[in-house]
DNA sequence: AATGTATATGACTAATTGGTCATTGTAATA
DNA sequence: TATTACAATGACCAATTAGTCATATACATT
């Protein structure tokens, strides 16, 4: 075994408060947006002073990208789980939908902020966060987009263009997600999700595949 | 012919200020988001003192959603037109998708303050702007559903929730409006138009209908 | 226990900006 | 032309808040 050196207590209270800033934050940014959230709020509900916000993070800019990123890592390893392994296109692009619909549903707030940072992004952050958004989100495009374009070469999926084709299988989820959170249903996921295999995939499908 | 009183010059110039500011906030809400954007670079823009603003509008929420309201008035009358007459379902889907489609090619900026607004409705803005505006977009979802519903019971598509059907049919539309801005994309609407009839329809219509 | 070092605090600053109002300008009216 | 009523102005105010820094506190080390 490595010499492992025990963590003094002070490293540990360190790392204690970086999660516990991160955790206010993620709430915080979540309930108020970017602009209505205030470094004293997040400060008060970590249990913090202000200062110590800017001990851990150089801003308020950073200390949200940062906040976001925990949660979008998270996202984005479920979805590329739910994606490895050689099941057939078709599978795949089920297990995604099911992914992400269920992701966002126990992350309601998360998808909140989501949208906010995409409606908010090109106007109100510099361009270079935007910038390092768009990469983070790449492979999960670029997954999907794969799975897309091997169902193409298989013969199951007709030929479209994969990466717009990803877009919409994104946007068609987010958009049921939306409808769910304004009109407040509780009914399962799993018919909504349901609802997409029959439009996306039945409009994907070739005539007589599957 | 009715006795038309001729404007007298000071309702004319009041109703030109009154247009003039609103194109401006048109424009700078656009270019800036809510929040960036300032009444005084508003005023500046529209080629009056700030105090001016205050005389024809109530406060900086009102205006913004005032400017909103020209853009969509004249969005959802667009919508309501192509689906006027007697052609199927089938075709009507298809004039909805090239309708908006096109619309928010012509007017981009208008879009992503749409996008702007949804995304930090549910946290920035009262709850009154946020239903009022909801009640406005009723037609436009009404209006869908409606044709999908007569899809549906005339056999053409098979059986969905209307309403959802709707909602996911929108967004689609907006994923690739969407595409197109961030990949800065110039090629016809048309293509991306053909996308979504595929997708959207063929997932739609009933085995053998067409 | 004493000393030095890193961390935490929160009052404070500076900048921004929505909204106001006393003053000034201008058009309608007599 | 004189008078009145309304519209426009922009300096100003009040409120908010991101970010700072001198001081205080707590931990680690000897």
């Amino acid at each position: 075994m490595a010499e492992e050196r025990l963590l003094t207590k002070r490293e540990v209270v360190t790392e204690f408060r970086r999660r516990e800033i991160l955790r206010s934050a993620q709430e915080v940014f979540a309930r108020k947006g970017f602009q209505e959230a205030t470094m004293d709020k997040i400060a008060q509900n970590a249990g913090v002073s202000k200062g110590t916000l800017y001990l851990y993070f150089k801003n308020k800019t950073d200390l949200f990208f940062q906040a976001i990123d925990e949660r979008l890592n998270e996202f984005i390893s479920l979805i590329h789980q739910s994606l490895e392994g050689d099941q057939p296109p078709l599978k795949k692009i089920q297990n995604v939908v099911s992914t992400q619909m269920e992701f966002f549903e126990d992350h309601k707030a998360f998808f909140k902020v989501c949208l906010n940072i995409r409606g908010g992004l090109y106007l109100e952050h510099p361009q270079e966060y935007f910038e390092r958004l768009k990469e983070k989100y790449q492979p999960y495009f670029n997954e999907i987009s794969q799975v897309i374009e091997q169902g193409c070469e298989q013969g199951t999926f007709c030929q479209v263009e994969p990466m717009k084709a990803a877009y919409l299988l994104a946007e068609m989820i987010n958009s049921l997600i939306l409808y769910r959170i304004i009109h407040e249903t509780t009914n399962p996921v799993a018919q909504d999700e349901k609802l997409i295999y029959r439009v996306f995939l039945r409009g994907l499908l070739k005539k007589g595949a599957e």
